[in-house]
DNA sequence: CAAAATACCATAAAATCCCATAATATACCA
DNA sequence: TGGTATATTATGGGATTTTATGGTATTTTG
């Protein structure tokens, strides 16, 4: 599976092009689209992003599994809607369509934050908000993220 | 599952470059990525790491698990943007990044300590002293080290 | 045709490769 | 068992390649 970590801090330049971070390239590169998946996140103000591979899976699973609720499944249908293909250039650079820069914000910077097995695009300083926001409620209900994998059993109960 | 034993100190080379330890590094080998995982430590003045194995562990279980509630979810998504890719080159050595070096504290040493299934980077001073500190509190509290996997029932109890 | 997208070229900084060496560990053999 | 040959480490540094970035030229498309 595709891991995304670290963060990257890249610039746009007239053209809207940014250079996708070259580790992020890496690991799509076995994929079957040469580029990125890119679209507005719904719950952050900011670009959702993963590689051709998992909208496929996302498609295959929504195709075959019918535990989803009607609504699920419309509002996972969305996303494709939203989705736009961004391929690579020579380079590794994407162009950011209008939408999606409106969306989020970017306008001379784009930081690139690995999420595991997806990633997100943000304006720098709207990352930093939302990184403290995060913190503190983590803190305020003393969530302790143990660096393991966390059987979720555990994980409730551990909860105050 | 991968077992990280003993502690090797280690010199910083002008290029930020590092050996990691041989036995780490054959620890590591089997794995699908040829280099460790490395991110600030939350709790210590240290870097934690690991092998690529464990992150996508991680990030499979949160992928899959739909028992999180969005508060955890991103709290331990963060780590996957703080978390750097450090591949080894041909001699076994990584580059440390600059942000990882300040937040450790680290400059012409590193003391790799093995975790068993992970392992940390300390420097040497800072290392020390949290040693004093952890068997200073063991005493204080008269704890009885019995080295032995402690079952999971008592764990949640210990916890204060 | 005009506008947008894509291909192509150039460059400085950074990362990586590659070679060399001394110290250590391991293998081998008498 | 002792001692020598061989391999592996940790370390240093120069050469080469990749990356991020900028810009120009060419192609596509509505």
């Amino acid at each position: 599976m595709a891991l995304f970590l670290s963060t990257t801090l890249n610039k746009i330049d007239s053209k809207s092009r940014v250079s996708v971070p070259s580790n992020f390239r890496s690991t799509i590169s076995e994929q079957s689209f040469n580029g990125i998946i890119a679209f507005p996140s719904y719950s952050n103000q900011c670009i959702d992003s993963c590689g051709i591979d998992r909208m496929e899976e996302i498609a295959d699973n929504l195709d075959q599994n019918d535990g989803y609720s009607k609504e699920e499944f419309d509002l996972i249908s969305l996303y494709f809607g939203e989705a736009e293909r961004l391929p690579f250039d020579r380079e590794g650079r994407v162009i950011l369509p209008k939408k999606l820069l409106k969306h989020s914000k970017i306008k001379e910077h784009a930081l690139f934050v690995g999420l595991g097995p997806t990633f997100q695009i943000w304006e720098p300083d709207l990352y930093e908000e939302q990184k403290r926001k995060i913190l503190k409620i983590a803190s305020n209900r003393k969530l302790n993220p143990q660096f393991k994998p966390i059987p979720s059993a555990n994980l409730k109960n551990r909860r105050k």
